[in-house]
DNA sequence: TAGTGGTCTAGACCACAGG
DNA sequence: CTGTGGTCTAGACCACTAG
């Protein structure tokens, strides 16, 4: 027992507050996670048992193990049953939950920016209308736009929407993700399918993206549904390999 | 409250087996997760709510619920507060677990195929000294493989492995997948963080792959580790884009 | 043998959605 | 108002690991 032994700066969790909303588990999840990304507890530390952190901390032990189980989800913490919960060696530690669904929009730490190249009805064709459940033939709207960061092209994405979604504006897609213009109308996505793989540039594509007219794309298919299980929107993205690349981080069970 | 009414087939879920290793949350979940797949629970049911099942199951609200939530988490069920717990509509996929491309072909009854075309110790680069936590220079494992399906290529893998697994040999390497040999070895990985891109085959990649000698490739770049966090295998791959995607279900949280 | 995480129980109160 | 899932408690027994 040397570097890694137990590690335990108490005076992170002193103040609970157990009138909030915030739950208590997430209280103690997210002040391990920034202690251990910070490197205030280092890799390979072990941690206290549960029952001896859930009797430090005034906890039941449920509510410890599940905001332990939290960061073990993430990848930050590894429990070995008969030894003890260890900070995972190494840098891991990738914020990106597996391929995000809201990164498109949250890798804003740049400057995005969106260019609207079509918005419009369009009668929808036989996968589009398999994809959103509706009939073929049914008028959906469809987006095409080009995202930028920083001024240099990224992606092109085409998107496909259920009719009721007709009233968006132009301006609110230059201004705005497509995810967070959803969420403010109520509508919040739940579960997506998506398919990741790669081809040719065709078409105007190369041109958009300021790359090779047939040079190579990273190509992104996406089915996202709402929480009571309604196709919300099918997509079909490109993206440029130089500048884009899809980060997981796999936890296996 | 018509078709999407609450269904539950309880013949199903008569015989758990409370004296032997597995789970009871584990029992019910695959049990739930057969009768869903299936279509036996279709598309959009209700399920009846958390106590009720409990005791129709002999079982507390926790361990239903943990059953639940493991069919949540691959995006099987959606749960509402205040609704219920339903099925969800439309199509799913299974999510990405951390699986080897040769488990991936054989799960989907084809006849994977393996051509080892370098399996030799060759001192570590900066890259994959970093990756693998060693130091610049020492020798690690460095193997080049095809993999086929059905005869037809797919993939070049190339993989770097810690000096440890020197011992492993090509005839394994041509009967079985990597993770498989690992695992008879008593590792398993646990954490993987992997990059999917896109770029132009370069080198004898096009040849190898029988594509355009340009033509583009999809690559996945991954650092594997073990439970205690050890790095165990780095690799570098890519694969033919018509003959293969990375599919993936997200749930969000 | 002692200590750990893995599982399970039988209750409880709360926030939120619906009629 | 009722019913749902979301959270939390205070115990318990077991399987596995280490020394």
């Amino acid at each position: 027992m040397a570097a890694d032994d137990v590690v335990w700066p108490d005076e992170l969790f002193t103040d609970l507050d157990r009138t909030g909303p915030v739950p208590l588990y997430f209280q103690v999840s997210s002040r391990l996670e920034a202690a251990i990304r910070s490197g205030e507890i280092p890799p390979g530390a072990r941690l206290e048992n549960e029952i001896a952190i859930g009797h430090r901390l005034g906890l039941s032990r449920p509510t410890v193990r599940r905001a332990i189980q939290e960061l073990v989800d993430k990848g930050l913490l590894v429990r070995r049953r008969g030894i003890g919960t260890q900070v995972v060696q190494g840098q891991v530690t990738r914020q990106v939950e597996l391929t995000s669904l809201y990164e498109d929009l949250q890798s804003s730490h740049q400057e995005p920016g969106t260019k609207v190249l079509a918005h419009e009805m369009r009668p929808a064709a036989e996968d589009v209308a398999q994809a959103l459940g509706v009939a073929p033939g049914t008028d959906v709207v469809y987006l095409r736009r080009q995202r930028s960061t920083d001024g240099v092209p990224v992606a092109l994405l085409e998107n496909y929407l259920p009719p009721e979604f007709s009233d968006i504006t132009t301006e609110q897609l230059e201004a705005r993700g497509l995810y967070q213009i959803l969420r403010a109308r109520g509508v919040t996505i739940r579960i997506a399918n998506q398919k990741i793989g790669a081809r040719r540039a065709h078409g105007d594509e190369g041109e958009l993206l300021d790359i090779d007219r047939t040079g190579p794309v990273l190509t992104m298919e996406r089915v996202a549904f709402d929480g009571s299980g309604r196709a919300i929107e099918f997509g079909h993205h490109c993206y440029r390999p130089d500048m884009y690349k899809f980060e997981t981080t796999l936890v296996a069970k």
